[in-house]
DNA sequence: CAATTCACTCTACAGCCGTTGACCGAACTT
DNA sequence: AAGTTCGGTCAACGGCTGTAGAGTGAATTG
C-alpha cells in the first residue's frame, strides 16, 4: 500500500482534539484537583505519556482545553446589556462552552483559575459599570449584576439545582430583567 | 508534683478543638482536596496520625470542621427577608462562619460537600418560596433571589472581588434590597 | 508505690499522582 | 529500497497522600 489510510498530520490532529475534548469534559465535571491526566488519557483511548508529550504539562493542558471568559460588549441600552449579560453566563441558548464550565468549575480550589476568573469578571465588571446610566455607585452596582447572575448560573450549570433546571431559560431571562434593572440604577 | 499542670481530659479538649480550628481555616483557604492531614496536623503542632486517631478518617474531619449551611426562618414580611437572607449569606454583620466558608469553597470539587450545599440551598428554596406573596412561580424566583446571593456572597468572600470587598456591608444590602424584592413579585 | 490508662509520636506501607526516557512500528523522504 | 521522522506505547522514577500499628511517657487509679 503506498497510499495510507491516513496521514500522520491528519491523526497528529485527531487525537490532539480528542485529548483536548475528553480533558474539558472532565475538566467541567471534576475540576483541576480530581483529574488526572491517566483519566484524560484513558478517555481520549491514549497513553498517559502522549497527553505529557503533547502539551507539557497538566497546567498546560488545563490552560489549553479552557476558554477565556468571554466579555460582552455592553451597549448603553439597558435592555440589550441585560441580555448579553444573560447570554455570556450561559442562561441563554444552549448553555456555557464546556471549557468556561471547566474553569468555573475549578475557580474556588485552584489558584490560577480563581485569578483568571477574577480578571474576566473584574473586565465585564467594569464594562457594565461604564455601560451603567448615571446612578450613585456604578462600579458596585456593576459588580452585584455580575456576580448576582454568576450565582444563578453556578446554581443552575455547576450544582444543578432542580427549581432552575426545571425552568425554561428565557423564562428565567424574563424574571430576571427587572431585578437587574432594579440593581442598574434607580431610574431603570 | 500530685498536681499536674493541665489534666489529660483538658489537655484532649484543647488539642481537639485546636485541630479543628486548623482543619476548618485549612479547608476554607483550599478546599477538601487540596488540605492534606499533614498539613492540618502541622498547623495544630500534632502528629498526623493524632488526627487520625480522633476524626478516624479525613471526610469524617471535614464532617466535623464545617457546619450546615444556616436556613433562615423566613417571615412573611420582604423587607425582613431580605434581611435574613442577607445575614445567612455572609454578607451582613462580620461574615460567614469559618465552617460555612470551607463547605462553600468545596461545593464545586466535592461531591460530598455539592449534595450538602444542594440540601441546604434546597431547603432555603423551599422556605423563601413558601414566604413569597403569591405571584406567578414563587419556587422560581425564591430559587433565583438565593442563587443571585450565593454568587455575591462567592464574588465577595471567596473570589475577593475588589469592588465588592471595598464596599461597606450595609451599602450592598442597600442596593440589593430593592433588586431582590423585583425577584420575589411584580406586586413588590 | 505499683499498675494501668491514654494522649501522643514514630515508622512505615500501599496506592496514586505528574512526569520522564527508552523504545517500537508505521508514515514519510531521498 | 534504505534511512529518517514521528505518532504512539511501555515501564519506571520519586514524591505525596491517607492510613495503620507499635511504641513511649506522663497522668491517673488502686
Amino acid at each position: 500500500m503506498s497510499t495510507p489510510r491516513q496521514s500522520r498530520a491528519d491523526r497528529r490532529r485527531a487525537t490532539e482534539a480528542r485529548i483536548l475534548d475528553s480533558a474539558r469534559e472532565l475538566f467541567a465535571e471534576k475540576g483541576f484537583e480530581r483529574t488526572t491526566i491517566r483519566a484524560v488519557a484513558a478517555a481520549a483511548g491514549v497513553d498517559p505519556a502522549l497527553v505529557m508529550q503533547y502539551f507539557g504539562s497538566k497546567r498546560k493542558l488545563f490552560g489549553q482545553a479552557v476558554q477565556a471568559l468571554p466579555t460582552p460588549l455592553p451597549t448603553t441600552d439597558a435592555d440589550e446589556l441585560v441580555d448579553q449579560l444573560l447570554a455570556s453566563l450561559g442562561l441563554k441558548l444552549g448553555g456555557l462552552p464546556e471549557g468556561t464550565l471547566a474553569m468555573m468549575r475549578s475557580m474556588l480550589t485552584d489558584q490560577a483559575a480563581a485569578d483568571h476568573v477574577r480578571a474576566a469578571l473584574g473586565r465585564q465588571i467594569d464594562s457594565v459599570g461604564a455601560a451603567l446610566p448615571d446612578p450613585d455607585h456604578p462600579e458596585l452596582r456593576a459588580a452585584l449584576v455580575v456576580t448576582a447572575l454568576l450565582g444563578v448560573t453556578i446554581g443552575h450549570q455547576l450544582l444543578g439545582l432542580a427549581a432552575l433546571r426545571e425552568a425554561p431559560a428565557d423564562h428565567i431571562a424574563a424574571l430576571l430583567r427587572p431585578a437587574i434593572k432594579a440593581l442598574a440604577g434607580p431610574s431603570g
